[in-house]
RNA sequence: GGGCGCGUAGCUCAGCGGGAGAGCACUGCCUUCACACGGCAGGGGUCGCUGGUUCAAUCCCAGCCGCGCCCA
């Protein structure tokens, strides 16, 4: 016997164990089923479920889970990445906390740390996952760090530095001061602040009682200048163009050329030119050979490059006392209030500083090439497809690709340097060594490079790389190219974009055909969800609260293409209703002891109330299949959920309850059957959205085996009967109008009335008999009768031909009723004027297409009738 | 500055060339034998503004106003 309510927590865990034990999520690399492969893009394995996970994940779950329904061998590749910087900040922190530096402890014993904590907590993420349901293939959990996942990264380094597609060069990186490390450009976030423009006096060198002005934002780097960029066109200065300045505080000559790159607008018109410490500024210094003076240490704080009285000296210090020095001499002209943004480390959270140093790069220009062809001929495709631009737009003007990161934890560079600095690649320390003894002739000892790579370098492989590559394993054969990427916008250039050079240039075929790019869960005014600002909403509190599969169906409910989730509790607990409200249905069916039989064939249902329950199954399939298909997830929700509360629950559970207490027992015994042969289906449709409570329900009625493993429904269609359809849209059209009648003449809900009903047709009349009892029941009827006249004071109302006649006049309030009727007429009469309107415009007529002229001919008429029969009976009421 | 997107019922949003929809909220009635996490009925919208295309525009196009995001 099922409880009152649906008890969430009491059955997810046993459920979800059970499916896991018979492995049901597996793949079968051996089955003859087609493949459908979903590579997960691996979360951070020091991260835990929030609000993005919850809905990118039940996304994906819910395509796996749809696709072994219908057929396919699905492979959900699950696992985590090792996060460089995040991980190697957690255990650095816990350190800290005993006041033990990883440097105290050296390289070894500090990964050595970092694997002691993964182990202990890097289960966190996955276990999350499982409460959410979502069923990967677990035994195929990968982490970026395991051996074979290395492996593939060292030879991808290996041969791609071969091909001169990887290769060391000395640039400009956006340098992290507290963690210190190169960051990438998506890593820093540029914010908006409030900051100052200081117009420094540069003395000129042929007359120093001359001045060229400068603004910057940034005095502290004067200290680097090497030159001052003018525009070529800007009279002001174009004199100038050629000679040099003295540069204060250091003494330094330095050129002033003529750039396009100065903006005669801004500022004072001239810029001065730090080329080791500002992205343009190194590509202006490229242009005219100016010197690059790097004048910070790896904690930005003043080097030995800079006079002694600044060295040591924090970069905000050196900035005030370089102010202050600077106006003391009388060489500061003026400070300016400005907005600008300035570069901060999403990580470390201080402003990243443009720093000159050795790097590790990857020729990212090239390996985008195929891969933005990928798109543009449509072998990979974006949904929505708007997204294109935004990956195009990234990836035509792609920068070198820093892949070095001055980190401990992550895949160490597989290059080894001999006594002379010359470099040997390869993907062992044993190849190494023999290239550099072949090299030097004699055997030499060779260092390995300190840093490691990028994980974003290890995710861009995960497509192949987790499936055995370079080792050509039957896997590999059958999952690769996977079908789609769901996620994020934020993500396409980190793995959509990665993914795709990589898997094109070593697999030569892209990752996957489709990439789906969802929505961003914000809270429920629309703002991002953030720690600072507190509005972060737990995944796993709201699971607690109203179980996973509330949660499941609201963000899939919400999930509409193109449009961020803006977030409210209350919808989760409204969904959480719609559980129970299907589980209360469950219950009702158990009560009237609607068995489950495997064997009930819909075609072959005799009662029209059947056959109508079945079509609008059929339909509802129909609907959920192609959502489905159309990455349209909110379509595939709101069909089910008007399915089973607006039609199985309102409607189908009302009409039969007189068939099964009548006395046609064959009628009744079909019913039951039919009842609980509709509620396995719509819960089967249901399951990928709602994989506890549908699981559950399925168990409870005696169905075979698992449902995650049962098959979709399938020839719904052939047992659509679209005469049932119209018959019981008549019903509920009539039950609805009495109804209406009822509660608007304020008739007490407890009172039986009589209905009469004129001018029926024969099909009207055959309905009526068909659902007489249905009818008395849902409308509160005392009796239903035929009538050719209508008695005095009665209240009226229409559907299609016939005239509904309620003969209540004892409590009938004829001001009332006139006002009712009229208000209904109004109506009607607005309908009629823009329909007359629209069809004696000869335009119309001949330009528009023929059924739509029909159409609207024939409602014109229905109307008409409409009308008419209203307007005799509120003549009727006049008349008393 | 460049790009993308959004302005539809009180709120959150579907719809996107031919009869304005949903959920929640709201109002009234109902302790009807599955469900008050419920049932029945109902109110509420010049579909941001202005033009254009079309027989027909919430839907397509242009401009404007307002809002958001991404990139410089």
């Amino acid at each position: 016997m099922l409880g009152k309510t649906f008890d969430a927590a009491a059955v997810e865990r046993t459920h979800y164990e059970n499916w896991e034990k018979a492995g049901a999520f597996a793949a079968d690399p051996n089955s003859s089923k087609v493949p459908y492969t979903i590579m997960m893009p691996p979360p951070n394995v020091t991260g835990s479920l929030h609000m993005g996970h919850a809905l990118t994940f039940t996304i994906q779950d819910i395509l796996v889970r749809y696709k072994r329904k219908t057929g396919n061998d699905t492979l959900w590749q699950p696992g985590t990445d090792h996060a460089g910087i995040a991980t190697q900040s957690v255990v650095e922190r816990q350190l800290a906390a005993k006041q033990i530096t990883r440097r105290a402890i050296g390289r070894e014993a500090f990964v050595e740390k970092i694997w002691e904590w993964k182990a202990e907590s890097g289960g966190t993420i996955t276990s999350q996952l499982r409460a959410l349901g979502a069923s990967p293939d677990w035994q195929r959990e990968r982490f970026t760090m395991d051996e074979g996942c290395s492996d593939a990264v060292a030879k991808v380094f290996v041969e791609l530095h071969k091909k001169g597609l990887i290769y060391k060069d000395k640039r400009l990186v956006n340098w992290d001061p507290e963690l210190h490390t190169a960051i990438s450009d998506l890593e820093v976030q540029q914010v908006e602040s409030k900051g100052h423009l200081w117009y420094f006096r540069y003395p000129l060198e042929d007359d120093p009682s001359r001045h060229i002005v400068v603004a910057t934002t940034r005095p502290e780097t004067m200290l680097g200048d090497s030159g001052i960029a003018v525009h070529p066109d800007d009279e002001r200065y174009k004199d100038l163009v050629g000679k040099y300045a003295i540069l204060p505080l250091v003494g330094r000559r330095i050129p002033i050329v003529a750039d396009e790159y100065s903006d005669p607008e801004k500022g004072s018109g001239a810029v001065k030119m730090t080329p080791a410490h500002d992205f343009n500024d190194f590509e202006v210094g490229r242009r005219h050979n100016l010197e690059q003076i790097n004048i910070f240490d790896s904690r930005a704080r003043i080097n030995e490059n800079a006079p002694e009285a600044y060295r040591g000296l924090d970069r905000f210090d050196a900035r005030k006392k370089i102010i202050a020095d600077m106006e003391e001499a009388g060489l500061l002209e003026q400070i300016e209030d400005i907005q600008h943004t300035v570069p901060h480390g999403d990580r470390s959270g201080v402003e990243i500083e443009p720093w000159l140093t050795d790097q590790w790069y990857c020729d990212a220009e090239t390996l985008a090439k195929p891969a933005i062809e990928a798109v543009e001929t449509g072998k990979t495709q974006f949904v929505p497809k708007s997204w294109e631009n935004t990956y195009f737009d990234w990836m035509r003007n792609i920068q070198p690709w820093c892949i070095s990161r001055q980190l401990w934890w992550g895949h160490q560079i597989p290059a080894w340097y001999g006594p002379d600095g010359s470099i040997f690649v390869e993907e062992s320390e044993e190849a190494a060594q023999a290239a550099a003894d072949a090299h030097y002739g004699a055997t030499t000892e060779i260092t390995r490079d300190e840093d490691v790579l990028d994980t974003w370098f290890s995710s861009a492989l995960w497509p192949f790389s987790t499936l055995g590559w370079p080792e050509k394993t039957p896997e590999l054969d059958r999952y690769y190219p996977g079908d789609v990427l769901v996620t994020g916008f934020d993500i396409i250039f980190f793995w959509v974009a990665r993914m795709m050079m990589m898997g094109i240039h070593f697999m030569g075929e892209v990752p996957f055909s489709t990439v789906y790019i969802h929505a961003l869960v914000r809270d429920q005014h629309g703002a991002k969800m953030s720690k600072s600002k507190g509005n972060v909403m737990d995944p796993l509190d709201l699971i607690e609260k109203f179980g996973t599969d509330a949660l499941r169906f609201t963000l899939t409910a919400m999930a509409a293409q193109g449009r961020d989730i803006k977030l409210a509790e209350s919808r989760v607990e409204g969904y959480r209703n719609f559980t129970t409200k299907l589980w209360n249905a469950a219950r009702y069916a158990e009560m009237n002891e609607c068995q489950w039989d495997a064997s009930f064939d819909p075609k072959a249902a005799t009662q029209t109330v059947n056959r109508w329950i079945i079509s609008e199954l059929a339909e509802t399939e129909a609907k959920v299949s192609k959502a489905i298909d159309g990455y349209r997830f909110n379509d595939a929700a709101g069909a089910l959920y008007h399915f089973i509360w607006g039609t199985y629950c309102d409607w189908y559970l009302e009409f039969t309850k007189p068939i099964l207490s009548g006395a046609d027992k064959a009628a009744a015994e079909e019913t039951r059957k039919a009842t609980a042969w509709v509620l396995m289906q719509a819960i089967n449709l249901l399951n990928p959205l709602m994989p506890f409570i549908t699981e559950e329900l399925w168990s409870a009625f005696g169905g075979e085996g698992q449902l995650i493993t049962t098959a979709w429904p399938d020839g719904l269609k052939e047992a659509a009967d679209a005469d049932a359809i119209a018959e019981m849209d008549w019903v509920v059209r009539l039950i609805s109008e009495v109804r209406s009648i009822r509660s608007e003449m304020n008739v007490p809900a407890a009172a039986k009335i009589d209905l009469l009903l004129k001018d029926m047709s024969a099909q009207t009349v055959e309905r009526l008999e068909r659902n007489r009892d249905v009818i008395i029941r849902l409308a509160r009827l005392e009796n239903i009768s035929a009538t050719d006249d209508i008695p005095t004071g009665a209240v009226q109302g229409v559907i299609d031909e016939a005239m509904i006649i309620l003969p209540i006049a004892d409590v009938v309030d004829l001001a009332q009723e006139r006002v009712r009727l009229e208000k209904d007429l109004g109506k009607l009469n607005g309908e009629i004027m823009k329909l007359d309107k629209k069809l004696s415009n000869e335009s119309f007529i001949s330009r528009a297409p023929a059924e739509v002229v029909e159409e609207n001919r024939e409602r014109l008429a229905d109307e008409k009738t409409k009308r008419d029969k209203l307007a005799a009976a509120l003549e009727r009421i006049a008349a008393l």
